[in-house]
DNA sequence: ATCAGCTTTTTTATCGAGATTCTACTTCAT
DNA sequence: ATGAAGTAGAATCTCGATAAAAAAGCTGAT
């Protein structure tokens, strides 16, 4: 009958907390677009699906929170942002201009290592399929993680780590509403074609066409996300019902 | 002689969290810098000092964590975010690139509304006493308020609330910065000066140069806090002895 | 003296129960 | 019916105690 009876061994994670686990497990359900349904997010509930107790997984979306995966009211619990396609159109703006900027910075500060990490992250997400080979409606979450990982060698070299976070938190925005649309890749796209176009301007220090092909690519996507969006999106999910206070 | 004794009524929080008042508090002895000289923050200490117990605590630190105002290891609790001369140098750089995309999108997107309330905030600023009357040695907690409002308002119709979240954010970590290191106002500088022009630029439309003085006060005010720290700043605050893992 | 290995102490992380606050529902008067 | 007031239920938030982990202290051999 000891503390953790089942848990922190569960699965792999050593010596973390329960905290961090639950709020890793919790993200990354979020981005995948599994919870998208629900608006609220009761404690309780939480606590019976990851298997914690309440004050870890109190910590956990306290994070979630902060970084604007999750909303909080004082004394009226957590949660799920809504979405919604002027949300969309801001965030991909917001996106373009700091993807722009840590680009340009990356390419004219380059180095021959960060060269050699892009080339790296191209040739994986080269190898990866995007959907999964067992059940092609669904994505591939190695798929995700390379392409996430290519994204963030573009701009590794911009010499400002707050910048590639902020980058980061927008790109896991993106890939909420990417998921939550069931954006279908393959049709009239070539993914791996745009990633190679955009590492290949990079890779020459043409930092202007560079820059056109990445933005393109971005708001390329998010116009699918949205073409998804208005047709036959079940808004449950912006149910939030912003209540006044 | 602890803070709140009496706790969650304490003044006129009257509907928030003991989670959100500590975070509040906290996050305000942060910016003033008044706790820069411990490296680590024990949960106890944060309990004993503000009066709650350990889990609203715990919920605070998390969020300040996830903000970058104090830093993280699982199992080896909180400690503050060291600071120092290149850090201070990557961060300026970082806000100098994101407040001049912000500036530059409420310029070209400006609305009546919004340069009212950029005049107002720099009438409030120009009202308000940099340091307090009793003890001109310490910083106007008021006017410091009021200066953030400023630089709020300057950016406010750029349309994008990521963006002005991450000015935002910037914006603290400077803070903390220029009043660690005491960054003394009046010697040969006319703070006021300086925001007048920033605004009436801003107001006349006239892009680039607003930048260019929107910009030339953030470098100003880094080099200041850059010339104390090299000539004699207690470095307890920078101790956090990076443990490996 | 120095360092590995063990013991003690300190600190973090977690649970379970209880107090407080919000929400939904019922009742009653207009 | 509609709307206000009151009540029962559910959810959030908080505390105090306890287990797990890390840090500090100690011993003894090389």
């Amino acid at each position: 009958m000891t503390y953790g009876t089942v848990d922190p061994g569960e699965g792999k994670g050593a010596k973390s907390t329960l905290a961090s686990s639950v709020y890793q497990q919790l993200r990354d359900d979020l981005l995948r677009g599994a919870l998208a349904a629900e608006s609220k997010l009761r404690v309780e509930w939480v606590v019976s699906r990851y298997g914690a107790g309440a004050s870890p997984v109190r910590e956990a979306l306290n994070r979630l929170a902060a970084e604007g995966l999750l909303g909080r009211h004082d004394q009226r619990g957590f949660f799920l942002m809504p979405v919604s396609a002027t949300e969309l159109e801001e965030l991909t703006r917001t996106r373009c201009w700091l993807e722009e900027r840590a680009l340009r910075e990356s390419i004219s500060h380059r180095t021959a290592e960060w060269e050699e990490q892009l080339v790296l992250a191209l040739h994986r997400l080269a190898r990866a399929e995007r959907r999964l080979p067992e059940d092609p409606s669904t994505n591939n979450p190695e798929w995700e993680k390379l392409h996430r990982a290519f994204h963030r060698a573009l701009i590794g070299a911009c010499r400002s780590h707050w910048l590639v976070g902020f980058c980061d938190q927008l790109s896991d925005q993106a890939s909420r509403y990417r998921l939550i649309s069931q954006d279908t890749p393959g049709t009239g796209r070539d993914d791996l074609g745009e990633h190679r176009i955009i590492a290949e301007r990079t890779l020459d220090g043409d930092a202007d066409r560079a820059v056109e092909a990445l933005l393109n690519h971005y708001r390329l996507t998010a116009a699918r996300c949205m073409e998804r969006f208005a047709q036959g999106y079940d808004p449950r999910a912006g149910v939030a019902k912003a209540r006044r206070r």
